[in-house]
DNA sequence: CACGTGACTAAGA
DNA sequence: GTCTTAGCCACGT
């Protein structure tokens, strides 16, 4: 792919939108799997563009399951509503399960 | 070119 | 166990 010429936040993109259904990750994940682990902050500046892309910014997650980025959503509750309609559970912000629904692109792509 | 920003993470108190 | 501090780095201005 023509990778090169894409910024930090299109190989960002490209990994979440490879995220399995009903699956999760959190944004250091998918920094180590670009192999700037370092990095999680800059995936999470990156999601904040994601509005522009077909991006399933809602199965991002910080490391602790907890729908931080909730707020960037439109209203109070969607991201929480698009991840339990997708048979994940979440309650106050936070995902149940976590460990079970977690999805390690370095391990699993 | 330099500064500020942030949907993070790990470590310390 | 909860809160605070510091390090981190790509991007926009």
């Amino acid at each position: 792919m023509t990778s090169e010429t894409l910024g930090f936040f299109e190989k960002v993109y490209e990994v979440a939108k490879q995220i399995p259904y009903g699956r999760v990750t959190s944004y250091g994940a998918i920094a180590k799997y670009l192999g700037a682990a370092r990095s999680a902050r800059i995936v999470g500046y990156a999601m904040n563009n994601s509005h522009t892309k077909e991006v399933p910014a809602h199965r991002v997650v910080n490391r602790k399951g907890l729908l931080t980025g909730k707020h960037h959503f439109e209203g109070t509750n969607l991201m929480q509503q698009l991840l339990e309609s997708e048979g994940i559970e979440v309650i106050e912000n936070q995902i149940q399960n976590f460990e079970t629904l977690f999805w390690d692109p370095s391990k699993e792509l």
